[in-house]
DNA sequence: ATAATAGGTGACCATTTGGTCACCTGTCAA
DNA sequence: TTGACAGGTGACCAAATGGTCACCTATTAT
């Protein structure tokens, strides 16, 4: 019933920087590997790394698919789509809200 | 220069489950005082309630006003909507990306 | 003036979190 | 089949976090 707690997940993967820069590194080339995406971070070892993507994959941020001896990830948007649906865009109504006040007025007039 | 930094104290902030039920108690009534808000949460004491607040005060998530002896508490939307604008509508482009493009239309047509 | 009310501060504690490391498993190429 | 390569696990540690408490200041009502 609470659905308050699996948003809960999403929000405290996402209070670090580094899982963020994760995010946005599959953002921009989906599928990488473990150890490609560590490149993205030499100030951090292996390990650290491999911690925070199975925080982004227990809150369902990425998902995962074993090729080989590699582990590919993939980003999946849902979650951050229910973050921003039921909580994000209740507080940041002025740039949806016009929006969406501008799609009824031209589906109104067509 | 970097914007990311701002942001996450933001994001940090909003990691929390008492911190988001503050944001909704001062949405749904603005201008609260401590002892007002307190009372939403019966499970924790005074001074918990009064470090979450300073936590979102100073992510700027919400402002402050004394008024007498009583200090009240107003929401401030501002850093929810850069992070909607410089973040989270970058991965829920299936809501927002529609609407943005019907804006550019309708601006390109006019 | 005095007492009740509303809020603030610093120390303190338990738990969580971010990070590393030693060591292990599975896969591919020679 | 032997080694190099990619990834996984559990223990471990330091720092940050969530929370409480003793005590203090400022404001208001009597």
């Amino acid at each position: 019933m609470e659905r308050t707690d699996d948003l809960d997940v999403v929000f405290k993967a996402l209070a670090d920087n580094t899982r963020r820069a994760l995010l946005d590194a599959l953002a921009a080339t989906d599928g990488l590997s473990v150890s490609v995406l560590c490149e993205e971070f030499p100030e951090m070892t292996r390990f650290g790394v491999m911690k925070h993507l199975s925080v982004l994959e227990t809150a369902s941020l990425i998902t995962t698919h074993r090729q080989g001896r590699s582990k590919l990830h993939y980003l999946n948007p849902v979650p951050i789509q229910q973050v921003a649906d039921r909580w994000i865009n209740k507080y940041a109504q002025p740039i949806t809200r016009s929006l969406v006040d501008l799609k009824k007025s031209v589906e109104q007039s067509a």
